[in-house]
DNA sequence: CTGTTAGCGCATTCAG
DNA sequence: CTGAATGCGCTAACAG
């Protein structure tokens, strides 16, 4: 059975009271009372019930961390960051899924809520999916707990951090012009209310079009349906036709890593070498780009920043202060590599 | 402020009793009291606390997972398993990372009995580190709490399940000499205490020459720290120079993916091609094995299997029936792809 | 079917 | 510095 205070108490001849503020780190208790707490605690195998804790001091301890897509890799770093911020101060973190749907998202939520988080760390599925029902939206306007939104949320006017997409897709755009491609195809997913892939598309192309005038207007190709377990073999020709009809210098752009990753092979097999025939860059983190040869030109981005700033920001809310609303903007950096280097 | 029942009992015009009994679906409340009252409280915006609830109960409802390395994608794997297993039964699952430290992982121990939880899903860091203090190895003696492991941990004599290492790495073995290798080197790593790295090179290499005598002994090569930020150049350089002084047909096999994908590109820029100058296999279950050139043979793991094995085991400990200790191990399947094509 | 009551384990006054 | 008493919000008998 698990032991309470009272069990300490009496091992250790004193009160509740004391044993009490032994474990919650109080100052006025003795030094002497105090060891010798701890030790009858140890000794019993004593744990301070949590639920009592926080029922007791009617402050849950609690931070809520909804992802909308766990399985993305990036998300656990921002999960990594959130509680090396809140443990020191004393929260646990609970996790969640949502798994890309609006239904596991509120499930979510108000799981978290019974939970008496005292705050939220929310990545929006609307920003990956941008068709959520209004009702759904709605819903996230009456939450009283303090909420951080990493990405956006239409209509919905949160504290709010997100990298600066367009500033890493300007910077590909300008780098790859200079490096003296004429062409550019752009790959991106089929879904086109996801903000960041939406966001890439735009300034990469604006970029495109307004550093060099003469520029041909850059291809855009769709993949469907990147889970399907079939790959997308209509589309690999497409884009290999695409490359092989143009007599311009050409650059294939993705919208995420894993695309590009899925064109080595299919590129490879087509006889079309990269970069030689074709530049390659995509939008991404992993330290897969090493792995692959040539090695993948990656606009990079500071996901330790913004989950730092993030993390920072959120326990700002929580504290008795006044609880800004703003809009940071992280910005990417590009990591040139061999895929687009120009073959002169 | 946060609403509780009394809130909702005042404006239902019923007890708390009535309250507590609609929000755990007691079925003796009448249709008409349940709809009223459930009305009510989601006017006011009620929650339950959680806190509270568990408490009251004396039922944290809570269960444990303490990984040994989150950013292994295969361990989120066994947290959606557990959690999908678990919502219906009306638990939460606790999650935490131990990152390869046996006193992250002690303290996770502790935080999860802290929240009372109900059992615990551990994946031993001696498991890949093997060298757990003898003391440490005790605290996990004295636990009361069930608790089922994944992967071993010496000394500790808890229910397990694992991967069958030995079973897959015998089938690659069997097969690479069917597919006429006659030299084999095994690349791992600089632990030795890794369990499942151990298992598959003692089957591996006992396999190997088990089933042709004729053999030569496997050339174990061993990388040094994979996170180290600088590339192990002189371990690819003993690699490559083993492969071009072989007369014979060599198979490389990794023990982990994904050291196999950063020999790619070394392999390839020494003009070593796969698999026409040595064969390459490794051990995993990621789908990037079919995005590089050539495709990887793998021998993988049947994850899902395990969770959910585990997952099921480990409700079973909790409901009142004897909780027999067992050992399971679940097979691997050696998926051959185009790495391993023998070039006849 | 519904209301009353007594804790769950702890934090936190308030006295001493 | 320490002990006695009260209540956090809810569940679970026990009566009605």
């Amino acid at each position: 059975m698990a032991k309470t205070v009272y069990d300490v108490a009496r091992e250790a001849g004193v009160s509740i009271a004391t044993v009490s503020r032994v474990l919650s780190g109080s100052d006025v208790v003795s030094v002497k009372t105090r060891k010798h707490v701890m030790e009858k605690a140890k000794e019993l195998g004593f744990h301070p019930n949590q639920s009592a804790r926080r029922l007791a001091g009617s402050k849950s301890g609690l931070i809520g961390f909804v992802a909308s897509q766990l399985r993305n890799p990036a998300y656990l770093d921002y999960f990594h960051t959130l509680e090396a911020v809140a443990k020191p101060r004393g929260y646990e973190v609970l996790i969640a899924d949502s798994e890309l749907s609006y239904k596991h998202e509120w499930a979510n939520i108000e799981r978290m809520l019974k939970n008496q988080v005292e705050a939220l760390m929310v990545f929006p599925v609307d920003d990956i999916l941008g068709n959520a029902p209004a009702s759904h939206i709605k819903r996230f306007r009456t939450l009283d707990t303090p909420c951080i939104l990493l990405g956006i949320m239409r209509g919905l006017n949160l504290t709010r951090l997100t990298v600066d997409e367009h500033a890493g897709a300007a910077e590909l755009a300008c780098g790859l012009i200079q490096r003296g491609f004429k062409k550019l195809i752009f790959v991106t997913e089929s879904n086109s209310g996801n903000r960041p892939a939406r966001e890439r598309q735009e300034s990469l192309c604006h970029n495109w079009m307004r550093t060099n005038k003469n520029n041909t207007p850059p291809t855009i190709i769709r993949m469907p349906e990147m889970n399907s377990i079939t790959p997308n073999l209509e589309t690999f020709a497409e884009i290999i036709s695409t490359i092989k009809n143009s007599l311009d210098k050409v650059a294939l752009v993705t919208v995420n890593e894993y695309i590009a990753y899925s064109l080595y092979g299919p590129l490879n097999d087509a006889g079309i070498s990269i970069p030689r025939d074709v530049a390659l860059a995509s939008f991404g983190s992993s330290s897969l780009a090493n792995c692959f040869r040539p090695q993948l030109t990656l606009v990079e981005a500071q996901h330790e920043e913004v989950a730092k700033a993030a993390s920072e920001q959120l326990f700002q809310m929580i504290t008795p202060n006044q609880p800004e609303h703003m809009l940071h903007l992280i910005p990417c950096r590009v990591v040139w590599r061999e895929s687009t280097q120009s073959q002169s």
